[in-house]
DNA sequence: CTAACTGCAAAGGTTTTGCTTCTGG
DNA sequence: CCAGAAGCAAAACCTTTGCAGTTAG
């Protein structure tokens, strides 16, 4: 946002965020490369990480902060949570306002300046849990490194 | 912690526990490889890393599942959140009570079976907020990445 | 005794970078 | 024009894995 730099719209930068806007499905920089390499095939992995970053720092896009090992990006920038499926690591939005307040209850609890927070719901995506339905009892033990809240 | 296997008590794997236990900075495998050698200067650091996976998979520690591109863990394994300077990225623990009922809000929003949630701060910790005070205008551009709640 | 574990080194996967050439404004 | 961008390939990281030798129980 406050970065000084004047971006140029290339062909490949506009690609990139018209097939990000196609998706819901926040994909990583490889995902959207193969993707993209169907419109555009000498589009460069190198290029698609360099404007990810570039336009997630400029706020064209945006980048998801929290887990995983991958970066994922969303083309909607409007405040929204994201649900991550444990099992298959499918992301999704979920509606709804952001949580006004969260920080209130937090700050004064530290000595950190509170400017944000990020917040992801972990589950298990329609799919994985009808899948779930036939098998059962086996892998899923991530389970224990999520917080509880019930 | 339904994992069937066997641990054994290795000389490594308690001195990784020691260790973790120690520090209050929520350090990465890497991290935790150059404390450890200073005590055991042949562990190599594949124990760290499987180690790290097998004691968070058996509930002993905690693997932080939010944000950064390295993988974080925790020697406390009761709830409690985090908050992370987008500066430094320094992580230090939030005190206060798991905030029960967010998952509710959501639930119902999703076709997700809700499981869980991953909750994490972000600001700036008092080392970097003051260091700033001098300088001023620069760097912490990722401030746009950040869901901005006030 | 032996399943579990370690160290080491190699492999894997993701992301970043250097460099030269190209191009949008 | 020329700052910014693309392509390509190498490098840099972080993490996982295969294997042969070691050890806790």
């Amino acid at each position: 946002v406050s970065n000084p730099r004047r971006l140029k719209m290339t062909t490949q930068r506009q690609v990139i965020l018209e097939e990000l806007a196609k998706v819901t499905s926040h994909p990583t920089a490889g995902e959207l490369y193969d993707q993209l390499r169907k419109r555009l095939p000498h589009i460069s992995l190198g290029t698609v990480y360099r404007n990810l970053e570039i336009m997630a720092d400029s706020g064209m896009i945006q980048k998801l902060e929290t887990a995983g090992t991958q970066k994922r990006f969303d083309a909607v920038v409007a405040n929204h949570y994201h649900v991550r499926c444990m099992v298959c690591d499918r992301v999704d939005d979920v509606g709804g306002e952001t949580l006004r307040g969260l920080e209130e209850k937090i700050r004064g609890l530290s000595d950190y300046i509170i400017l944000g927070h990020r917040l992801e719901f972990v589950g298990m995506c329609p799919g994985c849990s009808s899948a779930r339905q036939l098998k059962n009892g086996n892998g899923v033990n991530q389970l224990v490194a999520v917080r509880e809240t019930d």
